[in-house]
DNA sequence: ATTAGCACTCAGGAAATTATAGTGCTAGGA
DNA sequence: TCCTAGCACTATAATTTCCTGAGTGCTAAT
C-alpha cells in the first residue's frame, strides 16, 4: 500500500513523462511536491523498488515502468469528462446519418489517428461469427464470372473467377443449391459443408460439376481467412521521440503490416468482463515501448474490436475517453 | 557519343553501384577494365562533365546520376533471360488454375517484392473503364442492408446502410429501377446520371425516395473515388542502405501510405507507346533516391497498371524481366 | 522522518586525431 | 596525342578525449 505522497509522486511521474518523454527528476517533483529533493529521490527509489518505476541509466530520472503505468491508469488516473475539442470532432461525423455504420468507425478513428498521433486498428467481426447469407454469381464476359459471398452482418467478399467450357446454367444451379442447402451456415465452417453436403448433390444435378465445386471452395477458404483488419495511421507512431532508431521502426511495421500479427494482438481477449483493455509494453506483443488500448462494439448487425495502438507514454485517459465515447456511438 | 571504353565504364560503374551502394572509384575500374587509375579518373571525369555520373562529395568514387542510370538502361543494360529461380517462382502461381485472376496478380508481385525487396503497388482500372452492371441490395436485419454495386469488370463494392422507416419493397423497387435505366453507365458518371435521370422517375414510384435516393447516391460517390489500390511490401525499402535517415523513411511513408499520391504516381502515363515506363530519381514523385517501373496490362475482363517501388539503385534489369513476365501472363 | 551536502556516474556533445579511400593535376613516356 | 606514374590534397568516417550538466546515493546533522 503506498502512502499519500507515494502516490502523488507517481501520478506526478507517470504525467510528467507522459507529456515530455524525458525521464523525471527529484527536482521537479521536489518543486511540485513540497519536499526537498532528498526526500524526493528516497521515494523514488521507494517506488522503483516496488517496481513502479525504472532508470535508464544510473544516473537518469526515473520513468514508469509497465507495471506503474498500469498502477496509474488503476488507481491515479482521474476520468475527467473529454476534451471537448476531441469529442466535438467526433460529434460531427456521429451526426451525420448518412454515414453507414462501418464509414463511422473508420472516420471517427481517421479521427483520433490524426488528433492523437497514435495508430488505429479496427478488426471486424470473426468469421465463426458470420453466417452465410447469400452468394450470388455474375458473368463477366467470355467465361469470366464474379461470386458474391454475403453474411448476415453484411460483409461481402467477391472473387472473380474463370471457367472454361461451363454453362453458366450450371454455375447457377449450383449457386442456388448452395443459397438452399448451407445458408446460415458460419463461414468458417462452410468449405466442410460444401465438401460434405453439396459436393454429392451437385454431382447429381451439375455438369462439370468437378470444376464449378473447385472454384466455390476456393473462394470460401480464401473467405475464411480474411477477417477484415483496417488499419489507419500506421506512420504516426515515428512522430514518437522513442521511436528513432532504424531497427525498432523495422520491427514495428513489421508487426504492423501484417495482418495476421494485427488479428492476433488485437483480437485476443484476456478479460472478457472489462469494457477497455490496456496492454502496456511487452504484454501490447508489438514492441516494449509501445501500448495497445482496444474494446469490442456490437450492435444488432455487427460486432467487431476497434484498437489504438500508441507508445506506451501514452495519452491513457483521452484514448480511454476517446474509445468508450466511440463505443458508445455506435452502439447506438 | 560515348567511346567504347566510356559505355564500359559506364556500364561497369552502374552495375557495381546496383549491387553494392558504394561509389565506385578508380582503382576497380583500372583493374576491371585494363588501363590505369589516373586514365579511368579522366574518363570518369569526362562521363561527369556530361552529366551521366555524379560525387558524393569532392574526393569521393561516382555513382550515376539520374540521366547516367536512363542512359545506362537505354543503351547499355543487356538483356540477358530472366533468373531461372524468379521464373520458376512465378510460374508457380501462373500454373495454378485455380486462382483468380486477381489473386495471381497480388500474389506474385507479393512473390516479387519478397524476392527483390522492392514495394509492388497493383492499381486497378480507374472508375472511368468500369461501367455500371448490376446493383443489388440484401436486407441486413432489421433496418439495415448491404447495397452491392458490380460493374462490367467484376469489380464490387459494397456498402451497407441503414434506413429508418423504409419499406424494403421500396428500396427493391429503386434498385431494378435503377439496373434498369442506367446500366453500363462509366461509374463516374452515375451520380450524375442517378440526380438526373433516376431521381425524378423514383420520385413517382417511389415511397420515402428522398432518404433511398439519398443513401444510394452515397454509395456511388463513395465508389468512384475509390479505385483499387494495393500496395505490397511497404516496408522493404528499409533494408536499403540509402535509407536510414528518419526524415527520408518519413517522406517516403508518406507518399506510400496515401492512396492518391500513389494513384497519381503509378497512373500518369507518360508514354504510351512503350510497355515498360521508368521514372528515376525526382522523375519518380516519391523521393530523390527512388525510382519507379511500371506497366499496364490489359485482359479481356480488366485492365489496370502495375509497378515496382524501389531505390533508384535498382535492379532495373530483373525488374524489368519480373514486370514483362507477369504481363505477359496476365494477358494470357 | 527530513534535508543539506558532497562525491560520484553517465549520456551526450564538441573538438582533436587518425586512417583511408578517393580525387585532380603535372610532367614524362609511348 | 593518348596514357600513366607520382604526389599533394580533400572529405568522410571512425576513434578518442574531454567537458558539461543533470541526475543519483549516501552520510551526517536537524
Amino acid at each position: 500500500m503506498l502512502t499519500k505522497r507515494q502516490n502523488n509522486i507517481l501520478k506526478l511521474i507517470v504525467e510528467e513523462y507522459i507529456q515530455l518523454a524525458k525521464p523525471v527528476g527529484s527536482d521537479l517533483i521536489s518543486k511540485k511536491i513540497n519536499c526537498s529533493p532528498a526526500t524526493a529521490r528516497n521515494e523514488m527509489s521507494d517506488l522503483e523498488e516496488i517496481g513502479l518505476l525504472e532508470k535508464t541509466h544510473t544516473s537518469s530520472g526515473r520513468i514508469p515502468s509497465a507495471t506503474g503505468y498500469n498502477y496509474y491508469i488503476k488507481n491515479l488516473m482521474d476520468r475527467k469528462k473529454m476534451k471537448k475539442s476531441d469529442m466535438e470532432k467526433l460529434e460531427i461525423i456521429f451526426n451525420n446519418h448518412q454515414l453507414a455504420l462501418s464509414d463511422c468507425i473508420s472516420k471517427s478513428l481517421q479521427v483520433v489517428s490524426d488528433m492523437t498521433s497514435y495508430t488505429s486498428v479496427i478488426l471486424g467481426s470473426n468469421s465463426h461469427d458470420n453466417l452465410l447469407k447469400l452468394i450470388e454469381v455474375v458473368p463477366i464476359g467470355e467465361n469470366a464470372m464474379t461470386i458474391i459471398v454475403v453474411t448476415d452482418k453484411g460483409h461481402v467478399e467477391n472473387k472473380t473467377i474463370v471457367l472454361e467450357d461451363v454453362e453458366i446454367e450450371d454455375v447457377k444451379k449450383t449457386v442456388s443449391l448452395i443459397n438452399n442447402l448451407i445458408t446460415g451456415t458460419p463461414i468458417d465452417e462452410v468449405s466442410m459443408k460444401l465438401e460434405y453436403e453439396v459436393k454429392p448433390i451437385i454431382g447429381k444435378y451439375v455438369n462439370q460439376h468437378e470444376q464449378i465445386y473447385n472454384a466455390f471452395y476456393h473462394v470460401f477458404t480464401d473467405f475464411t481467412d480474411n477477417n477484415s483488419v483496417n488499419v489507419v495511421g500506421k506512420n504516426k507512431f515515428l512522430e514518437q521521440p522513442e521511436f528513432s532508431s532504424l531497427e525498432k521502426i523495422k520491427g514495428i511495421y513489421n508487426k504492423l503490416d501484417n495482418k495476421d500479427i494485427l488479428r492476433k494482438i488485437t483480437s485476443k481477449n484476456n478479460d472478457d468482463s472489462k469494457d477497455i483493455e490496456i496492454y502496456i509494453g511487452e504484454e501490447s506483443q508489438i514492441d516494449e515501448d509501445m501500448a495497445v488500448i482496444k474494446t469490442k462494439y456490437k450492435t444488432k448487425t455487427d460486432e467487431g474490436t476497434i484498437a489504438i495502438i500508441g507508445p506506451k507514454r501514452m495519452e491513457y485517459e483521452r484514448v480511454i475517453n476517446l474509445l468508450e465515447f466511440i463505443k458508445e456511438n455506435i452502439e447506438r
